[in-house]
DNA sequence: CACCATGTTCCTTG
DNA sequence: CCAAGGAACATGGT
């Protein structure tokens, strides 16, 4: 679920649900989500601690810990990679076959699941010193933004994507800034004007924010047992035969028919919200020539090349 | 069987 | 030095 609305989305529903709460065991399921530290390693550094605050830095979730005793980690790191879920269950219930590391909170479980395991949990802290600037941030001005964006020649879009320039920007929300700017994917950084790459700051800004408004108020499958569409974004929802569902701590697993039904206009207004991103060959929303799939940097791109130029 | 997938990192080639 | 391409990681959906 990962990119930066969506880790947003989920920290602010994790904080109050984990604030405060004692780590009584911790079971690391898959060793290779734990890297650089090995899995015998994680329970002696973690048993014991408080979870003082959840909060969010790029696409990484920072847990931070008051450890049962002096020298032991004061914050979890986690990436959610492309596949990750974090929620809670109640202790009892099984827990999914990809389950990466569990913890265990007492009554419940705190359960860190990621089919493809490209995920991380880690107290090192060294994947956060090289990220660049936060585009929600308000220390990222124009200027800011313009040297962090450099002299480079690279595609804008491939850009973008560079965590140690702007932190936070996935292939999703890329695409969608970039038609919002009407600025082509493939100009080189170098050679964007003042005036489009403040419209670009500003598309990007709202791309972010909107997605974060949009997905604080929409009911949320974070344990993923609804059935989805495969996509588990925002954008798509409505399209599919169902709707993801709130989950709590523990709400009824949805039934799978009670969502709207795939008719766009009886939709829930999701049907729009992404312009570009999946959509070859659909018309452009803005002059409905076909929108386009090119490949940068073994990505897909999606653009209008007659709106972005 | 084919191809695709929200991410990151490492390696090679030009 | 940089850009671009590919592969790797691992699993599942269409």
């Amino acid at each position: 679920m990962p990119e930066l609305p969506e880790v947003e989305v989920l920290v602010r529903h994790l904080a109050p649900l984990l604030q405060g709460r004692r780590i009584a065991g911790v079971v690391v399921h898959r060793e290779r989500v734990v890297r650089p530290h090995r899995a015998h390693e994680v329970p002696p550094a973690l048993e014991g601690a408080v979870i003082a605050g959840v909060a969010r830095r790029a696409k990484f979730l920072v847990f931070d810990l008051r450890p049962r005793q002096p020298g032991l980690p004061t914050r979890l790191i986690g990436h959610l990679g492309m596949t990750g879920r974090m929620f809670l269950q109640p202790k009892g219930r099984e827990v999914p076959r990809h389950a990466a590391v569990t913890f265990d909170l007492g009554p419940d479980r705190f359960i860190f699941e990621d089919t493809r395991y490209f995920g991380r949990l880690t107290w090192d802290d060294r994947c956060l010193a090289r990220l660049g600037p936060e585009p929600l941030g308000d220390d990222l001005a124009d200027e800011a933004f313009a040297r962090a964006l450099g002299r480079s020649r690279a595609p804008i879009k491939v850009r973008l994507l560079d965590q140690s320039v702007l932190a936070g920007i996935g292939n999703i929300y890329a695409s969608e800034a970039l038609h919002r700017a009407a600025v082509s994917p493939r100009r080189a950084t170098c050679r964007i004007s003042t005036a489009e790459r403040t419209r670009l700051l500003r598309a990007l800004r709202d791309v972010l924010e909107e997605a974060i408004r949009f997905g604080s108020t929409l009911p949320l499958d974070f344990a993923g047992t609804g059935a989805r569409d495969g996509l588990f974004y925002y954008g798509r929802v409505g399209v599919g035969p169902t709707e993801p569902m709130m989950l709590a701590e523990d709400s009824t697993p949805p039934d799978s028919m009670s969502g709207h039904p795939a008719h766009p206009e009886v939709g829930n207004g999701y049907y729009e919200r992404l312009r570009v991103y999946d959509r070859d060959g659909e018309p452009c929303l803005t002059c409905s020539r076909p929108i386009r799939r090119i490949i940068q940097a073994a990505r897909s791109t999606f653009f209008c090349p007659n709106c972005q130029k």
